[in-house]
DNA sequence: TTGGAGTGTCAACAACACTGACATAAACTA
DNA sequence: TAGTTTATGTCAGTGTTGTTGACACTCCAA
């Protein structure tokens, strides 16, 4: 069912598609992923936080006094999943709960200043990996490497990922 | 520390390490590997399996007749988080650890024809994901995605992943 | 006023990782 | 041969992160 399955004749323009390709292409991703997060994890190890208080405290960082809800549509948990993660980094002072003044049910969650400092920490390892990486690959590489990146995506992400990258639209 | 390195007047060559750029690199990589697990995940929930036993089950399919320590490396893990998977899939008949000939303190892990059946169900719907999102941004752009992968991962991944490309290394 | 949305919380549970300790068999080495 | 190292398996305990299900409260809107 796979053989360059689409090939016109012989179909040496879709090389690219096939199993063992698409193989590596798995494979790249599931140790990429791993270097990936490896430097925050390194980092949040040794505080009583682990990978999921760095998720929520980029998304804070990244689109401030967002709401519970919204950042729970972004996470892709529940919210009892988020809450444990949220009440420890409230009562740690690293983030700031507030009523919404148009609807009092939201919460609007902002980095404290110890927050953003934190968030700075981690950002700046992961980013620091990114950087060396793009560099190494160069532009057109990463060009590339987004696009797939997009396409392989959710629907229902990319919307998410849009708005981030775009607040406007 | 990289400002316009090698950019003619004011750096509009290294634009793509700009900070926002390295943030949606790391968004992009977020949602990105979600909807790479999603669908394997989706197949798993419904067995007693999970992200586990599929990661154990694709790089034994992979490289078949692997040692436990081989494969303890591939994936990162303790032995005793490793064990516990690789128990039950030899229990429910998916795996086969044989003794090694050569070195009889090795077990040598093969997948059974149900095992294959399972990894090529799995696979099937990962590659699926891939293949749609590789023809949609097309060669050169997959060409890239590898590239920054590939300068992503730790350098010990680096060696995994070059032996599961090309065994003869 | 009623229904539903947004939020918080409790309890229970499962998957998957970890550390530490110990056991066994085989292989290597002095 | 005796002692050490390697490869593996296992037991016990723990932590993070996810899940369901249930319930309460506040507030918005029809």
């Amino acid at each position: 069912m796979d053989r360059r399955s689409s090939g016109s004749s012989s179909g040496e323009a879709l090389l690219f598609l096939t199993d063992e390709q698409l193989r590596q292409g798995i494979e790249a991703m599931f140790f990429a992923y791993r270097g990936f997060t490896a430097d925050p994890d390194r980092i949040l190890a040794d505080m009583a936080y682990g990978r999921a208080h760095h998720r929520a405290i980029h998304f804070i960082g990244r689109a401030p006094s967002t709401t519970v809800n919204n950042l729970l549509n972004i996470l892709g948990v529940t919210k009892q999943s988020l809450n444990r993660v949220l009440r420890t980094l409230i009562a740690d002072g690293l983030v700031e709960s507030n009523v919404g003044r148009i609807d009092k049910r939201e919460r609007h969650l902002t980095l404290t200043q110890a927050g953003r400092e934190l968030e700075q920490t981690l950002s700046d390892a992961q980013r620091a990996r990114m950087r060396a990486a793009y560099r190494e690959a160069g532009p057109d590489a990463v060009a590339g490497f987004r696009t797939v990146l997009e396409a392989m995506m959710d629907s229902e992400m990319r919307g998410s990922y849009s708005r981030l990258k775009d607040p406007t639209s």
